[in-house]
DNA sequence: ATGAAAGCGCTAACAA
DNA sequence: TTGTTAGCGCTTTCAT
């Protein structure tokens, strides 16, 4: 992340004070007062609009246009089933789930819910759970509906649809969103075999997730099936995360006989062996190739570009957010999609040659 | 968004019934019942530990596990004038916003605030305004603190934090993130003029923004600055947004002298440029030089890549995010950053050659 | 150390 | 048509 220490500027250099005051929060009750009705009035007439007169309305609307006042969120969607949100639960904001959340919300434009992508404040600690918790936290009152992304705990019942993103497995969970991991990982395998590298490595994704161990059977199969031998000193762990990538590649490297390819099971673990290649002199793809597992952007800005394989994000972000639609309409759907994944061949792989 | 409609295969028929029956939502009561102690001890227990008995702690938290209790947000942040969460308040998920996110939410790992982005359900024809109510709707309960995408009026007074990034002019208001927008749009035009360009374009951006006025003003300079006549037909609204700006361009290239090179105020616009070309038979650079504004990573998709001028999006968030940060702790702030853009020379300008 | 009670801003019965 | 009365789930004095 070297992008957030470029140089800055300071245009301006007046100070602005950080007090915040006196900020005269508008409620329900000043509207009340000063139209010269009951809050319950206000209240109706804010809201639907049958059983008020029609003067009372626009007296109402006035006092609101000159007051300023916007109900507050909090307190209506606690007294309210309905909050007319529907709620993206994410562990952070990676390319991972910001493309997702672009798919979505393409999908969202002018429909009539508003859209809010939660990222809980994850201690290090406790990396897991995160969704259960914001779900019953902001569930019921804050959000309508749910899609939550790489859940890795059973999610709990809570009293709105729920979709879930690339999910850990178990059945009897909440629809499901997931493209062909086991495709997609013999896919990306076989291509550095028939790139006639015949020690590839795998860096593991995260081990509580299915998509995770499913490019590892994908990987391992296609192994298997091109008569390569099986060797555990070839799969190590990366957590999906582009720092643990490096590490991995630091040890895969360091063996006595190293691959002369890796596979690895998403993009930013991908991102990670570059890293640490580049760091330990190494070129890609005349040293090492590299095939990642996503799409995400950032595969065009590596240098060189990053063969990975094609997960459709958007298209994924879409789906969920057709099915909760249909499931909020209280219409039937279909308890798990799977999307197709397919190779993108660019520039981090290349034939296998013997060392210099 | 072709995207979005690739074709999708259903993997398990199962049909999931659309009931959502008894969700038996936990409160602060059920565990007060369970625990055998009154609610307003239960609340002590789960947040500050002091005032409350060792033991009484422990049976509370135990009712708490069992039962599987997690406090309503609405709830609290409604009692509570803290709720934890910095808002990222946006128009929509687009590239230019999800970039600005990354930035914020990297900055954001391991500090003690949760990140909530909110894009409000704009209606087609009230795309002015979301900032001011999402603001009033959510300030003061359900945030801590905002940073607003590209706000087009004057934020309401709240009482909390806010930051601004690249926001519409005008004195006091919040803090605010901008680039050198000035410079980046003369840098852009001066590269057309360069390449031999003499019809050279403007897609305008949105005219309720700084920013876009500012780009507008930078076209116009260097224009001038190198000579060139000043005409009016070459300036089009496109409004920052994709087929605007494909609509701009079929309005320019009717012209009796169409232009040769198009500036566009941002990307979208400039991907809508590509688009109005594709469809008509035009071939970028060859019969029409194309450049941008922001460098989202959409510009590396385009056939060819785009050339653009690069605005630090991550790490204006990352700035946004720290600024909240010091003022959330009541420290004195910059009143406006300006951080410098960047031109990218890619695929989709090329010099000019007198038409076939 | 604990509990009763008031109320945050709002909506939904029910009365008037 | 309007106002009155209960709360939603939670935190917070203020008694006990």
């Amino acid at each position: 992340m070297t992008l957030l220490h470029r140089e800055t500027t300071v245009e301006n250099m007046s100070i602005v004070s950080p007090e915040f005051e006196a900020p005269k929060k508008v409620t329900i009750e000043d509207v009340a007062r000063h139209a010269g009705v009951s809050v319950a009035t206000v209240s109706k007439a804010v809201n639907r609009k049958y059983g008020v007169a029609k003067a009372t309305i626009e007296r109402v609307n006035e006092a609101v246009r000159e007051l300023g006042y916007v109900p507050s969120m909090a307190a209506s969607s606690m007294r309210n089933s309905a909050s007319n949100v529907v709620g993206i639960l994410l562990a952070g904001f990676d390319p991972f789930a910001t493309e997702v959340i672009k798919g979505i919300s393409a999908e969202a434009v002018n429909k009539d819910y508003e859209l809010m992508a939660y990222s809980a404040a994850i201690a290090d600690d406790k990396t897991v759970g995160w969704e259960r918790d914001s779900l019953i936290r902001l569930g019921g009152t804050i959000l309508d509906a749910a899609i939550v992304l790489t859940p890795s705990v059973a999610l709990p019942e809570v009293a709105m649809p729920i979709v879930a993103i690339d999910p850990r497995m178990g059945p009897g969970g909440p629809p499901s969103i997931a493209c062909d991991s086991l495709a997609g990982a013999r896919a990306a395998t076989q291509h550095l075999i028939d790139l006639g590298h015949t020690r590839i490595a795998h860096i593991r994704g995260r081990t509580d997730l299915t998509s995770a161990l499913i490019r590892e059977q994908g990987y391992c199969q296609a192994i298997a099936e091109a008569g390569l031998p099986y060797d555990p000193s070839m799969i190590v762990d990366g957590g999906y995360r582009r720092n643990w990538g490096a590490d991995a590649t630091r040890k895969l490297l360091a063996l006595p006989e190293p691959p002369t390819a890796i596979f690895a099971a998403n993009d930013s673990s991908a991102l990670g062996v570059m890293d640490a290649a580049a760091e330990m002199g190494l070129s890609i793809p005349r040293d090492l190739s590299v095939v990642g597992f996503d799409d995400v952007p950032e595969c065009m800005y590596a240098t060189p570009a990053l063969t990975t394989v094609a997960q459709p994000l958007m298209e994924m972000g879409a789906q969920a957010y057709r099915t909760i639609l249909s499931m909020l309409g209280h219409e039937d759907v279909e308890n798990s999609l799977k999307v197709p994944a397919e190779l993108v061949v660019r520039g981090s792989t290349a034939p296998f040659v013997a060392a210099a």
